[in-house]
DNA sequence: GTTGAAAGTCTTTGCCT
DNA sequence: AGGCAAAGACTTTCAAC
């Protein structure tokens, strides 16, 4: 996968908040010219260290009034790969997670209003094959939300 | 807030998953004019319906092996707000929200291996006064992960 | 919402360290 | 290998319509 240096690392801290930032103001920042940040986006890209780009939408200007968390338990952890594509169908879906604990699954949806998320937690989630059992956990407030922590690092171990 | 009409979802649909397509190329897409799509974008972000932008780095490229979430349970709810700053301060942890349902709060960390993962829970977390018990939901398997649906609207109605 | 022109930015190529 | 400079191509911006 390459190592990623401490510039890359300036350049990803940068830009992982801002993707519309001009790569000039980035290299000025850095202390390097633009076209050294441009190779080493595109290096980073080609990598897979970055994995993409998007744009941050306010949930509630769409009409999203609720964000909430299901624990989902399967009748088996196998059925797993059965229950994805299931799951997958439902749009308001947005993270779907396979975890240790309590619940074979943690998935993240958003919900209109109340009427809406019951719809989804009893018309559609509870119909599927395998899943027996789901407990809600309604975000009633979003503390933070934040990226992903940079470091730097020693450059000359390693 | 503005009503959000079916060009401008439109205009998200294409770039919430592409923050660094040209204008030119969503113009065309959506058969106006760049300017068009310049200023509603433009008033979309004074309008808070965008609220940033950005890179998708892989957790992995920069050592993270795993994505945790953690059911927190708290001595009270009205100690939530006393309690964030504390979270805060973990900059592993990158989402806090408070909840309905069987925690007061779930949060999302990053850990670079599983002693570090115990040294978030055990060391960090546990420490914070409000804080009586915690429950560790570690993903496995990320199935899927994908931006809010953005549906069109009737325009006729509303 | 559109057009057109001016200002600024991005991207490529070849060169230098 | 990696960073740099300059040129042409492309975008963004700002008028007036």
């Amino acid at each position: 996968m390459g190592r990623i240096d401490n510039l890359d690392r300036h350049i990803l801290r940068i830009i992982c908040g801002n993707a519309r930032m001009s790569f000039k103001d980035v290299a000025e920042q850095c202390g390097v010219s633009r076209a050294a940040i441009h190779q080493r986006v595109q290096r980073m890209q080609e990598q897979g260290v970055i994995t993409g780009s998007g744009y941050t939408i306010n949930p509630k200007s769409l009409g999203y009034t609720t964000c909430t968390y299901v624990g989902v338990k399967l009748e088996r952890g196998s059925l797993y790969k059965e229950v994805v594509p299931q799951l997958s169908k439902i749009p308001e879906l947005v993270e779907c997670h396979y975890t240790t604990g309590t619940y074979s699954m943690l998935i993240k949806l958003y919900a209109r209003d109340n009427d809406h998320l019951m719809q989804i937690l009893n018309s559609t989630l509870q119909e599927i094959p395998g899943i027996i059992a789901t407990e809600t956990l309604i975000s009633l407030d979003l503390a933070f939300m934040r990226n992903i922590p940079i470091p730097m690092i020693d450059e000359d171990k390693e």
